[in-house]
DNA sequence: GCCGACATGTGATCGGTTTCACAGACCCCG
DNA sequence: CGGGGTCTGTGAAACCGATCACATGTCGGC
């Protein structure tokens, strides 16, 4: 077992003392490999997570199977906050990308701590509005924007929320397809279109961003 | 001034006599008249809010000005609560469709309370929960269903969330397609549709629900 | 009771996306 | 090194909804 327990990155690099130490104590540890769901859209959920290495999809399903992406976690992301108090179901599904550890909070442990420390109750406020503005944002980008628009975003936020060196975004076409919610076909003709014009590089399996400003001016209008 | 301060329906009756309580100290009136806007979209806000009498839109509005409606709040109502803790801005507009009475909680008042009765913030957070819980089954709405579908929901859902007797619903086709991201032309040509087929009854402003059951059905088709 | 303002009905056309179909490219693995 | 599976490119057709352009209806006020 680590000494580090918590990742000192990301949501819990912000996270209140209360809070850290809450974790540190009762915290179980969830193991997921690649591929694996840690829970659906329906399910019941009483647990709040913190990701410690790895990382996840979180995605919304309609009835007849359609997946909307929308987000990839990484460490230090606190998730599952909404669950946690309010008797109902998972809004989302959330699955590993990749071999991931997680450590979580259940209900109960939560409730006794936040009535311990009533601060851990204004943070949990703050996490479930950082989540809202987000998905309030997510919901103005999928009514308003054309799926160009929608698609550079996406690029965009992927590749500076990784942080990963030179801009790669390692996801297929179809994945892409999944975050915009727009077919692959038309995905892969966008892409054609930016990699005419020398925006980005396009391999099997993988988007290199080599003009991040000429994307941003893509993601901000409204034709085209 | 009314002895009854607060309404008993709506949220606020199952709202915790902490949350009552505050309310009823430390809230300061605030009254609208039709069509004046509460808060706007990017504003700076920190204060809860409680619907005493009266009704007010809830909308998201797009950079070059479109709109989408997303909710009509009736008396009982609680909203805000996200800007209340998250050093942001609002996420939404609310305009009040006829005279309007509040009640608002600042930030400092809300903090001090939850820190004297941790449940209030528990309260909170479940507040935030359902609030999220609703705002992500909007998301799934508008991305996964036609218009057709959209509008045979929003028809529904106004028409028993404001349990206005008869299912009549007092909306302009307008106003209709700005609650479901389509355009006036649109909203007629599937109203007219569902005119000739019995399903509702429409004269200048408002739409009146004949047949439930039929247009639970057009709610789930993803076709017409 | 008429007139202007605004709400509604409806057709024609256009454009972006999906759907369908298939061809080429790449990669792992036997 | 060859071949099946997956990823990618691209064209054609269909479709839905937006846009444009009017016609028709309906209400309120003078």
């Amino acid at each position: 077992m680590d000494t580090v327990l918590l990742p000192n990155t990301g949501f819990l690099a912000h996270a209140s003392k209360d809070l850290s130490d809450l974790m540190a104590s009762v915290a179980t540890e969830v193991q997921l490999s690649e591929g694996e769901v840690l829970f659906e859209q329906g399910d019941d959920g009483d647990t709040l997570y913190a990701i410690i290495s790895g990382s996840l999809e979180f995605s919304v399903l309609s009835r007849e199977g359609r997946k909307l992406s929308l987000d990839v976690m990484r460490p230090g992301a606190l998730f599952g906050e909404i669950a946690l108090f309010d008797p109902g179901t998972r809004t989302a599904t959330v699955t590993a990308l990749e071999p991931t550890r997680l450590r979580g909070v259940k209900n109960a442990d939560m409730l006794r701590a936040i009535r311990e420390a009533p601060d851990l109750g204004i943070d949990m406020i703050q996490l479930a509005g950082e989540r809202m503005r987000w998905m309030s944002s997510q919901l103005n980008e999928q009514v308003f924007l054309p799926m160009p628009a929608r698609l550079a975003r996406k690029i965009l936020y992927l590749t500076v929320a990784g942080s990963e060196q030179l801009s790669m975004l390692t996801l297929s076409q179809s994945e892409l397809a999944e975050f915009v919610g727009a077919t692959r076909e038309a995905v892969s003709k966008t892409l054609a279109l930016w990699k005419r014009a020398g925006v980005i590089e396009a391999t099997r399996g993988g988007v290199q961003v080599l003009d991040r400003e000429a994307l941003q001016v893509m993601a901000d209008l409204h034709q085209i």
